[in-house]
RNA sequence: GGCGGCGUAGCCGAGUGGUUCAGGCAGGGGCCUGCAAAGCCUUGUACAGGGGUUCGAAUCCCCUCGCCGCCUCCA
């Protein structure tokens, strides 16, 4: 059974759904105003990794996540360079999604918009109003955060403690300096929707409640982003719902900080890789599984070797899928592979249930890698003792759950469409010339290939090409 | 200031007190190969430092040092 960290509890927790077989979890989506990095790459990959491992272990998953298409940094960037709001939000929205394909990523089923929202946000405002729990003042709504008794919950400390510690001066008007808006007044110029406090948008932490509560219900399953969201933000949205008088989510589940010499990548900081830039210059597949080499709770650190290295890994993986014979793979991007699907393409039971194990201990991706290469590595043997089919049923595990894990392996010699017949005609070339021993042939042709872009391996079946 | 976390071999990175150094990458040696590539075998004797508990600690407790994060927008 599947178990998870849970934030609020600080333990590893089993994950009980609501409704049997179905998991429904929501995951705090990316603010469109710039282009994503690395750190919003990792959070993704490590909810696109839950939620496939949860259809893979039987479940139906409702995923949901959402885009957050109005907020100040959108309308300042939108003010900066003259364009409406709107532009910028579909612009950044468009480079998003665009990342999340190259990575693998499989679209959630329901990408709610803040701005598809608002008339909903205002009732939930109001009716957090009206149990005496929010406030107008001056330059907004403001919610009353004495009014949650356990407010701190997600962030392990009291209200005391975390109010003493507020490093940023607060509006003189707030009760406490823990209160957050949830309706911005508008100023002149900025985009506004109606609202019995006149117009305005909402602030940031409202949205994720309502959208949460309108598409998964209340008591939902697992809501989960990055570790910074914990707290104020998911805090924030765990008290609007409890001032509304609603169940709010089961599980809390944060994942860690990507690092880069031990500091968290961040905007501000500058120290950021654009996921853009990353995808154009390496495998994406190496990311992800950088990504899945470390816990997810745990601090990653990226830089030019650990890339490297996984490069070489998956190289390893894709090699003895190769080798081993497991036939090509389906491009599983959007879809999902089950256990019983593993199973019935023929993929070792035991190894299936370590797998299985491994994962659901908090998602131990780390483990059940090291789990797929110990297969890798069996198939191989067993490949060189010349037990084919041995080694073909390793690589079909592999593969499989490779696939779980949302990573394709490119095991496949490239098909008639790949390959002209110019590069045909040096494969049969250099295959006469090793029959005939003539060895500087043979290395000629190999470099021609090179050049063309292959990689030349010899196999009992003669001269094999693949790309570089 | 409050709270939380981290410090493991050349690098990355798991480790739930107890035979074999999780796994990957890089390096050395060997096998295979016409040479390569791919693969296999082999090689590493690590747990920040200091105390303590224990028959036994990377793993539990205490202290020290160093690093990071949250308390502000933030994946």
């Amino acid at each position: 059974m599947l178990a998870l960290h849970d934030t609020a509890t600080g333990k590893v927790e089993p994950i009980v759904p609501r409704d049997v077989g179905r998991i429904s979890m929501y995951v705090c989506g990316p603010t469109v105003y710039d282009v994503p990095h690395l750190g919003h790459g990792r959070f993704a990959l490590v909810f696109d990794v839950l939620r496939r491992y949860a259809e893979f272990d039987g479940y139906e998953v409702r995923y949901v996540s959402n885009i957050t298409d109005i907020d100040d940094k959108i309308i300042t960037k939108a003010q900066q360079e003259g364009r409406t709001p709107e532009q910028v939000a579909e612009e950044f929205e468009g480079v998003w999604w665009s990342a999340m394909d190259s990575l693998g990523v499989a679209r959630p089923y329901e990408t709610p918009h803040a701005t598809g929202y608002v008339n909903q946000m205002v009732d939930a405002i109001g009716e957090m109003a009206s149990r005496g729990n929010a406030y107008e003042i001056s330059d907004g709504v403001y919610f009353d955060t004495r009014a949650v008794k356990d407010y701190g919950l997600l962030a392990l400390q009291a209200p005391e403690t975390l109010a003493a510690g507020a490093r940023v001066q607060s509006n003189a008007e707030k009760r406490s300096p823990l209160d957050f808006v949830l309706w911005k007044k508008a100023k002149p110029g900025e985009p506004s929707w109606p609202s019995p406090w006149g117009p305005g948008r909402p602030g940031w932490h409202t949205e994720c409640v309502v959208m949460s509560l309108g598409l998964l219900g209340e008591g939902f399953d697992i809501h989960g982003g990055g570790a910074d969201l914990a707290f104020p933000h998911h805090e924030n949205e765990r008290a609007q719902s409890i001032a509304m008088g609603k169940r709010f989510a089961h599980h809390w589940v944060h994942n860690g900080w990507v690092t880069v010499g031990g500091e968290k990548m961040a905007k501000s900081l500058g120290n950021y890789t654009s996921l853009s830039d990353f995808l154009s210059k390496s495998d994406p597949r190496a990311y992800r599984l950088l990504v899945l080499r470390s816990h997810y709770r745990s601090p990653l650190e990226v830089t030019p070797r650990t890339v490297k290295d996984a490069e070489e890994a998956l190289s390893r993986m894709d090699a003895m899928s190769r080798r081993c014979g497991a036939g090509p793979t389906v491009d599983i991007s959007g879809q999902y592979i089950t256990r019983k699907d593993a199973l019935a393409l023929g993929a070792l039971q035991d190894a299936v249930s370590r797998f299985c194990a491994r994962m659901d201990s908090d998602l131990d991706t780390p483990g059940a890698l090291a789990g797929i290469f110990e297969l890798v590595k069996c198939g191989n043997t067993a490949l060189d003792r010349g037990d084919a089919e041995e080694a073909r049923r390793m690589a079909l595990t592999v593969n499989a759950l490779c696939a779980a894990l949302g990573i394709t392996l490119q095991n496949t010699d490239p098909g008639p469409s790949g390959v002209d017949a110019e590069d045909d005609r040096l494969v049969r070339e250099r295959d006469q010339a090793r029959a005939d021993r003539d060895w500087a042939r043979a290395d000629a042709i190999r470099s021609e290939l090179a050049k063309r872009g292959w990689v030349v391996e010899d196999s009992p079946d003669g001269t094999k090409i693949r790309k570089a």
